[in-house]
DNA sequence: CCGCATTATTGAACAATGTTCAATATTTGT
DNA sequence: ACAAATATTGAACATTGTTCAATAATGCGG
């Protein structure tokens, strides 16, 4: 026992979030604790402790790589297109299409209480807010002559429902009252939220 | 010790549950445990267990309760309106509104994996059905030529968008671009969508 | 190349959690 | 009043996150 360095610090932390990955994505957040993460990189819960400040901050790292991955996603999707409204339409669809293939590790973003580690906050609004201003940046190509404040309810809302509807999807909390797509469902909201924006300006 | 029946079983249960429910709306979900239940009705953890089936029941039934009170109030502020739309409208303002005023006991709905008790699994789905199926009765009056499947994707989208931003605003995660107000949010969203509805309705 | 200081790692210990269950106290029925 | 049924307890268990003195490995100065 008592052995040294096989790896830096970075190194153990970089494993130590990869496992971690893995784990949920395959077994679930519930099923994510810090012994577990240790023995998964070979090491002890001691040493864990030495990489990471507490439990919930290496939650905060595992939902910033979740983030991270999603965003990148998420852009690459959006880029695809030409037109702002279809920019819109791809972003959140590539959303709906992240968290139905990851549902674990994209639910364990937002089940726990947010984390009060001051750096992982930080890169977490980091990219929640990018995604929330690419909305409103092609709202606003769409429509130029919006006041700023207008742009932001918009995209704020607009972002937030396909939130609702994919977090709602994933638990199993969406309503059955008959057969559904979900590219239906966020079409229903994107939509009539687009033209509605770009219709109103065009007076 | 080994006192007995001061309460019926019924009768304990209502009373853990309302203490249960207290305990949350004032420190949070993550304070809520067994014993402290036990001990807030008098009694220890073991009779706690021959309440409920185990802690996710006694949650379960917290969230009933809440969901119970949610769905009364916005059942009042929709029956307050004369049209469809305005009914709508009222149904999402409520909606928001109890979410902001009870952030802890809605919060709890939310953030727990989902129960697999029957019991409470069915009495949940009944209301979060209920309130789609609110929705969906609105729209439906709003345009009377709609196909059903229609009416479905629509009220759910809306629906499910309007629990979006309650959520990412209940948990902090609504993005602070722009100062905004939550009624304006919640129109932005619900506006347009029934603007689309009823007019693609009338050509 | 040795010995000391530094540092990495461990593993045992802690409190708190949900959960179980034999023992015990109480009530009910005859 | 006694026996059967039942309610209640409280101790015990496994598992959680978390801490920290002890220990092993390394680096450094001479």
């Amino acid at each position: 026992m008592g052995r040294r360095s096989d790896h830096s610090r970075e190194e153990q932390r970089q494993m130590a979030i990869d496992f971690a990955s893995k784990l949920v994505e395959s077994e679930g957040g519930a099923q994510l604790t810090a012994r577990k993460v240790a023995k998964g990189i070979g090491y002890t819960v001691g040493t864990l402790y030495h990489i990471f400040e507490n439990f919930d901050d290496l939650v905060a790292h595992v939902n910033a790589a979740t983030l991270e991955e999603m965003g990148t996603l998420i852009e690459a999707a959006a880029k695809k297109k030409r037109k702002p409204e279809s920019r819109i339409h791809a972003m959140a669809n590539a959303y709906v299409e992240y968290a139905s293939d990851h549902p674990n590790r994209w639910r364990l973003v937002f089940e726990r209480p947010i984390p009060t580690v001051a750096h992982n906050l930080a890169v977490v609004r980091h990219r929640r807010d990018a995604m929330f201003a690419m909305v409103a940046d092609n709202l606003r190509e769409l429509d130029t002559g919006r006041v700023p404040s207008e742009v932001t309810h918009t995209a704020t809302a607009l972002w937030s429902g396909v939130h609702g509807i994919c977090i709602l999807a994933v638990t199993g909390n969406l309503y059955l009252g008959g057969a559904y797509s979900m590219n239906k469902l966020i079409n229903a909201l994107v939509e009539p939220v687009i033209a509605n924006f770009s219709a109103q300006g065009s007076h």
